[in-house]
DNA sequence: ACGATTGATTACTGATCAGTAAAGAATGTA
DNA sequence: TACATTCTTTACTGATCAGTAATCAATCGT
């Protein structure tokens, strides 16, 4: 150990996911990554390695970090905790219209680059696996306390493809306003499911 | 009028189309689209344009032919429209393993591209309304037969987000299984939209 | 047959790309 | 204080990128 580093690695990480979540991962150039950090490129070399390692962490940065955190809450929820997660993803639409078009950094880096980069799709694997989780239990929770009855695992995949189909239409240009029906009618499903 | 073109637009626009969807916009290069077409870049430039009108034109191509014609099956059916598009590909992912991954070229530019291009934008809003379209349609037919009860424009809606669910994960690296998995509980949720 | 027009072919830009070499600066240890 | 180690800075590489200029070839109208 010698000279220390002068920056915040954890910062400059979550600045630079931020510009592959904008922008994805092609259209960004390392020149981008040093406006948005700050940092000459031999330091984010030096720091994080190649580009795509740098993807790689700021993938697992997200996942850890922000997604873990929602992750958790629909854990510890029922059916509730998957209509929070949908209706938060159209009021975060809503409240910041022209920012928040970014959809989810996992979703659209695999949609880029799962088919030739597969370091990313192993990503896409553990992110698929921890969202089933997620509304696994989250439904479980519900089923135990009498709420709910029927397939849990075929509810838990269409959970799962509505929450993409959220994702995809926020990232594709989907309005406030489409994004907010959307997220109303995924909401009716998940409601539906509750013993009559 | 002089000297005619030797090629087919048609089919080296079916070409190019092809590069896109597997590749992405980004990660193609004009010499990619060479290979794939055998013509010299200065023809390809002559006959589409920069690069991003050929990928608008690829998108063309791709919503007034391929799937137009699957548009036109659910226009014409009821509910089973819908189910008979989610089977199908959930049936090309399983027979085509290691080539049908592509998932469907509009979703694949809309992630990439709309919130930078307004052309691709554009055309991802032609492509929602026209598959809105498509299971609204259907949905008014089976409501028409008594097949149905409920909110069309909900289950539209609905339908959308298991559509764009689908192919998302077949994008993004998803098993045969696992698209096969999901095409399964797509269906059995237009399946419970049959009247009891 | 001839001129005008368009397509085909080749070779070539300048710009940008990801990644690195090399030298100086700051720290911990002895 | 001196050395080893790591970080910072600057400048630079060769490769690849999208796009084009210019020349040649073929066809149509007359």
């Amino acid at each position: 150990m010698a000279r220390p580093r002068e920056f915040d690695t954890g910062l400059a990480l979550a600045q630079i996911a931020d510009v592959f979540w904008t922008q994805g991962y092609e259209a960004t150039s390392i020149g981008d990554l040093e406006d948005a950090t700050g940092l000459a490129r031999a330091r984010l070399y030096a720091a994080y390695g190649a580009k795509l390692d740098m993807l790689h962490k700021s993938i697992d940065w997200y996942l850890n970090g922000p997604l873990e955190r929602i992750f958790e809450r629909v854990d510890d929820s029922g059916i509730e905790g998957i209509t929070m997660w949908f209706s938060m993803i159209a009021g975060l639409r809503k409240a910041e219209p022209a920012k928040a078009t970014k959809g989810c950094l996992v979703v659209n880096s695999l949609v880029e680059l799962a088919n030739t980069e597969t370091g990313v799709s192993e990503r896409g694997e553990l992110y698929r696996a921890r969202v089933r989780h997620a509304f696994r239990t989250a439904l479980e929770a519900s089923a135990a306390r009498g709420e709910i009855e029927g397939d849990i695992e075929a509810r838990t995949n269409v959970a799962l493809m509505l929450l993409l189909g959220m994702f995809v239409t926020i990232k594709g240009g989907g309005s406030a306003e489409t994004v907010a029906d959307l997220a109303e009618s995924a909401i009716g499903v998940v409601e539906s499911w509750r013993a009559a």
